[in-house]
DNA sequence: CGCGACATGTAAGCAGTTACATGATTAT
DNA sequence: ATAATCATGTAACTGCTTACATGTCGCG
């Protein structure tokens, strides 16, 4: 599907960026809900240019995006695809077998990501708000919001498992 | 991380199983946190065959764990992982930068996800609650639970958001 | 200079999907 | 029997991660 393309094409529809830049958006805000390492964003900036989404600038060392790219971008933004959320989570796969295992042990593996997972909402309630530099923007306080919400809302089940298991 | 090959030995682990059954395991409940099309359960089951942590009966159809391979499933059952819930989400996406289109059509994709959302949570209220075929596995009634609150939260969220942008 | 730390980028391999091929099952 | 449908499995490709290579910058 090419999501990452189009969060690219995004964020150079706003403003022509740098890499650094981009890569700081995408492990910003954005990473929360699709992930991406260097070494996927280097290829698909290169892809983007031989397809000729964007253009390079050495001198400014400015990424930008160009008319065939922002058509690109924004008809897939209004696409109306079926709901697609992937997730892949290991550890109610861990849950689900856990009769197999010591009830101790399970209380052990809850607590500990009862502990990591209010470490992450942490550090998303006090790093989330920073990123939100233009307020009229709806989109991006909507997203923050679910971000944090779900985070809260996995800690609450957590809490909810480990109180069943604690008896 | 091989996560199905865990899915699939815990599954053994519990009882043989034909092909059938465990297809149909993964695209039950399991399928809801971790999906995998067929084209990746055959070659798992494959391999789990040469690394000799299963064994297939051709007369009677059935895949049988090995010791080696319950004991595969239980070194990875109690081992305490960094929390690692990957979500990837193209609806949020594409509502962090809706700025760039019409508000009427934001408001379009809106609905549609929430009309397709909950069609998902109709089938999974109606569906999940009849895979319990054993009421003293908790891990399996706090998955099914985690599940359909988690639809649940993604459906009120999205309202949130259409309230919104329909003012 | 030259050493260490960090940013950037590449290449190999794993995981997952799509599209297609084969074989079994049912209906006409 | 033959066609249509469904279950099963394969192969090719995309997407993603890990591990590593190169380059750049700050600092002794």
């Amino acid at each position: 599907m090419r999501t990452l393309k189009y969060a690219i094409l995004g964020l150079l529809t706003e403003d022509d960026m740098t890499y650094a830049d981009i890569k700081e958006e995408i492990n910003g805000l954005i990473g929360q809900f699709w992930s991406a390492k260097n070494s996927q964003i280097a290829p698909e900036l290169r892809k983007l240019s031989q397809e000729g989404a964007i253009i390079y600038t050495q001198e400014s060392t400015l990424y930008h995006v160009t008319e065939y790219g922002r058509e690109e971008f924004l008809r897939w933004a209004i696409r109306d695809e079926a709901c697609d959320t992937i997730e892949k989570d290991a550890f109610c796969m861990r849950l689900l077998f856990s009769d197999n295992i010591e009830r101790s042990q399970t209380v052990q593996l809850l607590k500990s990501q009862i502990g990591q997972h209010k470490a992450k909402l942490k550090y998303l309630e006090l790093s989330l708000p920073l990123l939100l530099k233009d307020p009229s923007n709806i989109g991006e306080q909507l997203v923050q919001k679910r971000i944090i919400s779900k985070e809260q809302a996995y800690i609450d089940w957590l809490e909810e498992c480990l109180s069943y298991f604690n008896d």
